[in-house]
DNA sequence: GCACCATGGCCAT
DNA sequence: TGGCCCTGGTGCT
């Protein structure tokens, strides 16, 4: 279930267990059996997660392309992964010798394992080898990760503003935005107060600037929880504990529920093949 | 127990 | 525009 949060915090369980050690490659499902060959007794060298992509680089010269998709997953086993759970991730403690190592579960393309620690993948929409140069340009085809360091605003905000494309497509493009899904994309939105179907060009850039800030907050603040919280806390009940899955988003997966800030019932329909939310009243800027 | 849906994105048409 | 990848969660029975 991965926007670029999830990602970001699989990439982080990667440079705690399996970067810097040498790994045993198999494919028991058998779809990447060639590719798992490859890499197989190589060290995971480098791990970097940009937008929805994660990049694992073995030696010097392979670099694995994962991208989940909607159904893809990473499944752990093993120790010291406590803390990495939650969404995408899915632990087990198989410290236990005689459960190590653990019988794949489903259909794994991909199973990665340190002697420790074991990394298995299903249902990847992506799971590809690069060469350097390869993964030099598909980077260069992605857009600016709110999430990284390096990104700069300004050049998505060059292709948003020279755009007739409503708002919120440009916001799920991935050559634009890079980690932004069909769920942040409707809560920025809300919390911005714009209108969905707004043309692209006519952005200011104070309402890009404002969008980019806060959808650097919604994800730092996903990979925090390991989930997507997009409410203020003064905009849902008061309770202990965490924040429930219905009071995480102001319109999204609300359709004809009334808008927590106004009350009008949340509008939807679909927008290039995905579903957006949205409320007429709220966002009218 | 089961049908249906979903936080993506590619590709054929 | 729709199929597909092929999983987990949800809500119905």
């Amino acid at each position: 279930m991965p926007e670029g949060h999830s990602v970001r915090r699989l990439a982080d369980a990667f440079v705690a267990r399996f970067q810097g050690h040498r790994v045993a490659a198999s494919s028991p499902q058998g779809r990447f059996a060639d590719g798992a060959a490859i890499i197989d007794g190589l060290t995971l060298s480098q791990v970097d997660a940009h937008g929805k992509q994660m990049f694992l680089r073995f030696g010097n010269e392979a670099w694995l392309r994962v991208h989940l998709g909607m159904y893809g997953m990473w499944r752990f086993h093993g120790e010291g992964l406590a803390g990495f759970g939650r969404e995408s991730v899915v632990l087990s403690d198989a410290s236990a010798p005689e459960s190590y190592p653990p019988a794949p579960v489903g259909a794994v393309r991909l199973r990665l394992d340190t002697g420790r620690n074991i990394a298995d993948l299903s249902g990847p929409s992506a799971c590809v080898l690069m060469t350097p140069p390869e993964h030099d340009a598909f980077l260069a085809g992605l857009g600016e990760d709110p999430l990284r360091e390096d990104a700069d605003p300004a050049k998505a905000y060059a292709k948003i503003n020279a755009s007739r494309m409503p708002i919120a497509a440009l916001l799920m493009r991935q050559d634009i935005v890079a980690g932004i899904g069909n769920l942040y994309r409707a809560e920025l939105l809300f919390r911005a107060r714009l209108e969905p179907h707004k043309p692209g060009r006519d952005l200011t850039r104070a309402d890009w600037d404002a969008l980019w800030r806060d959808g650097g907050e919604l994800l730092r603040e996903g990979v925090r929880l390991g989930r997507i919280v997009c409410t203020r806390p003064e905009d849902r009940p008061k309770r202990k504990g965490p924040v429930r899955r219905e009071d995480s988003f102001y319109v999204a997966h609300r359709a004809g529920l009334p808008c927590r800030i106004c009350g009008t019932p949340v509008r939807s329909e679909t927008m290039a093949g995905r579903m957006l939310f949205w409320c007429e009243t709220c966002q009218v800027g």
